[in-house]
DNA sequence: ATATGATATCATGAATATATAAATTGTAAA
DNA sequence: TTTACAATTTATATATTCATGATATCATAT
């Protein structure tokens, strides 16, 4: 994990990081991590406003870390990069667990 | 990995990522994961004008990221929280692997 | 006490990010 | 082809982040 070598890297990484930085994307990634998911059920799922949810779903897109395919009228999103399950994951470990009761 | 779980730590995740998601701030993490550095040293490893350093430790700091010590004028900072080193840990594997010579 | 070294704080402006509202596009049903 | 639905894009106001320069603090050596 060296500076050099992270040097490289860091302008790539710290983008991917700012695109998992914000409450709304964390919500999102979340039910993503479950699968593909429309718009329309990540906008009832988590109550982010509908502009505001495309919005966020489009930052996740330039970051490579969410693609999504069109059915009829409806997209499905869903997490297209490993790093970010990864992450999560971590995250969870971390953050997550419960307390003992 | 539910959206009910997240959305309680939502916040202290989202601040703790932001903590991360700065090129700055992922080089000084890098220079800490091999061990405490003194605010001189991170200054000259990475390149960093002092008043910024200050700040992005500061900003770390707040996220409980890290924490230092005070041996005479030099404060030594380190890595206080085990989800930053697992976190880098898989960066590095995801951003950081050379690709075939 | 004073000077110096190591670091932090304050103030400012530029750049980015976020939320909200309005207008637009693309797909399919009537 | 008109209408409605699903989603994106654009515009704009506000908030946050970041870099820089000036100043302040705190510990130590003289």
């Amino acid at each position: 994990m060296s500076t050099k070598e992270m040097r490289k890297h860091s302008g790539v990484v710290s983008g991917f990081l700012k695109g998992l930085a914000n409450r709304d994307r964390l919500l999102i990634l979340c039910e993503l991590a479950e699968g593909e998911k429309s718009v329309t059920s990540l906008i009832e799922a988590t109550g982010i406003a509908q502009t505001s949810m495309s919005q966020h779903l489009s930052k996740l897109k330039d970051e490579n870390m969410v693609s999504f395919r069109r059915e009829h009228r409806t997209l499905y999103y869903f997490i297209s990069h490993d790093a970010v399950r990864d992450v999560m994951g971590v995250l969870h470990q971390h953050f997550c667990k419960e307390s003992k009761t």
